[in-house]
DNA sequence: TGTGTATATAGCGTTATTCAAATATAGTGT
DNA sequence: ACACTATATTTGAATAACGCTATATACACA
């Protein structure tokens, strides 16, 4: 028998496939409405204005990122964050744009409100 | 002070630009050995074991995206990341990766290694 | 000026991601 | 069985990211 040596390599790809679930718009505003509490994909929908194709989709490269999993209900799907180390994950990426977009009036109004709103909440 | 090259479409367009300077194997590493102390392409080089194409390569993608910042000196360029919370999100993934990665052994074997080494430098 | 060294960029074929439209599945009520 | 609703998957064309090789730039020193 012999030992399979798996490269350090092999590792970094699996964050790297992680981080690469975050990459897209569409899918860092879903883990924004979802890491709160559990939602159908109508409710997604809706806050997310785009059509029922596209959040599926989305939400399947979530789901095979296994950052997001998916509860069935009867005919309806409600989503959750698979672990709260996302939000947190999201929190420092939050503090971390806050800090480099300071100097860029408009997407830092965006940002302040985005943080006011989950505060507040 | 600090001025986004492209001005881009929306926040969320930026937050998932960011997390694609993070979604590639070979950056990650760049990231973990530059979080540490400036580095030269050259010590990059030799660390990962990647020819010096490669490595200008992906320090490109990572200048570009603003997480990382050259400072050159003679003919040597050093390289450090432009932010500290860049390390923190970096540790807060290593956590979640940690409790993902539960189950599959020789992942998670090498996890805990490079955790120690941080640990201990 | 010329040569050597460190780093950066260009060109290009290959693969992966994206976006939108169409179609498929699965559950519920009749 | 049929129709209706919620969600998922497939398909295909457009675009972006990759990996590799070659070339370019910029500095140092003789």
């Amino acid at each position: 028998m012999f030992r399979v040596a798996l490269a350090p390599r092999d590792l970094q790809t699996f964050k790297a496939d992680f981080f690469k679930a975050l990459a897209h718009p569409v899918r860092i505003r879903v883990l924004e409405i979802v890491r709160g509490s559990e939602r159908t994909v109508q409710e997604l929908q809706e806050a997310l204005g785009l059509d029922q194709s596209t959040v599926s989709q989305q939400l399947a490269v979530l789901r095979a990122k296994h950052v997001v999993r998916a509860r069935k209900q009867g005919t309806t799907v409600r989503y959750t964050v698979v672990d709260p180390l996302v939000g947190e994950l999201l929190d420092v990426a939050r503090r971390l744009f806050n800090s480099q977009l300071t100097g860029t009036q408009t997407l830092l109004r965006e940002l302040r409100r985005e943080t006011r709103r989950q505060v507040r909440r």
